[in-house]
DNA sequence: TGTACATCAGTGAACGCGCGTTCACTGATGTAC
DNA sequence: TGTACATCAGTGAACGCGCGTTCACTGATGTAC
């Protein structure tokens, strides 16, 4: 049942998507090549036909996750005035650290979801893992008063810490109360 | 082979001191019942006998992993000085953001080692590993002027955030520069 | 204290299952004429 | 444009392997007398 080279490049999208939301939700190791093949409406036997190996695919999958969302045209981000860049961060923040993020790890953050399980990956999915922080430490650096490095640094590290501890507690009150502590230790300082 | 008692719950111990180490160092699911055993000394068929499975060995050995290590008597901690208390602070913070800390995940914090991954774990390893997060918040916010509990959970999730990166990223300049913004995040304010 | 027997911690083979990967096959696509 | 054939993406069965778990067995420990 050849497809058109269309609808194979489109077959190779659904499989990535499929396997950043899984690996997100369930972990490296819990996602079967399978299961992301039937996510993508397809038969796990075609998988070797897109990637070379699971690991391939997770290094794919883990670099498209973390891409950066497209910047909008002519927004470049040195026209910003710094009341806008602290806008932007404080919205940011908000919405990294909110409850809604905490509960849909699948769309979410892949360093949060991922963060632990990273460190023990074969070297192109850390290397995918490095590029991925890499870019919004970029970003991070960017929406700061001097692109301060050293401080963008250190809010991703929050950001990702109180997401990661939030969803790993198994009770609900204290994971919405390390989500608020954080939003005030990051959000207060560089607001007004 | 029956052994004593006492060699039983020496057994047990190992088993539970080899498990910990193992699963901070390769994660939950790459860990297997056997090497564990075979870290204590022992054959993978004893395992059962000791623990009603691999999930019950995982809650049982996060939960001593994280339990706090016993505090030297005669040293309550209301009677130390706002000086020591900082003091004590950051000792802490330089030895959590450590080189050495981030290069032997089997002996250092469950909470950094696990934290992604412990947010899929069955019930009773979530219950560990949030029993285990409320000791080090309290111990926290005893350090803390005031006793300040959200900026308690803040410093805690800086910590955790900057060793799941740290560990994660595979550019050993990077790395070392995420432990030297988290310190200068964290230890300055508190200093002095 | 010494002896006979019951208990049971540990051993190692075996079982079942699931997973990553392979492969012969199918049939629609793409191309040469 | 139409036709014949080569290509190759996808299918689904099968393979090998490793892992969690079980179990019959062993022999030292613990206990009753």
């Amino acid at each position: 049942m050849r497809v058109t080279r269309e609808q194979f490049q489109e077959n190779r999208r659904r499989i990535l998507e499929a396997a950043g939301r899984l690996f997100r939700e369930k972990g490296f190791s819990a996602v079967t090549v399978a299961e992301v093949m039937e996510a993508a409406g397809l038969t796990h036997g075609g998988f070797y036909g897109h990637f070379a190996s699971k690991e391939d695919l997770a290094a794919q999958a883990l670099g498209q996750a973390l891409a950066p969302a497209p910047r909008e045209p002519g927004t470049a981000p040195d026209e910003k005035s710094r009341d806008e860049k602290s806008g932007d961060l404080a919205a940011f923040v908000a919405s990294y650290l909110s409850a809604a993020h905490r509960d849909r790890p699948g769309t979410g953050c892949a360093l949060a979801a991922l963060g632990s399980e990273a460190a023990r990956q074969p070297a192109p999915v850390r290397r995918a893992f490095t590029e991925g922080l890499e870019a919004r430490l970029a970003r991070m650096q960017e929406a700061l008063p001097e692109g301060d490095r050293a401080a963008a640094l250190a809010a991703i590290s929050g950001l990702v810490g109180a997401l990661v501890l939030a969803r790993a507690v198994d009770d609900p009150a204290l994971s919405d109360e390390i989500l608020a502590a954080a939003r005030g230790a990051l959000g207060d300082p560089w607001r007004g």
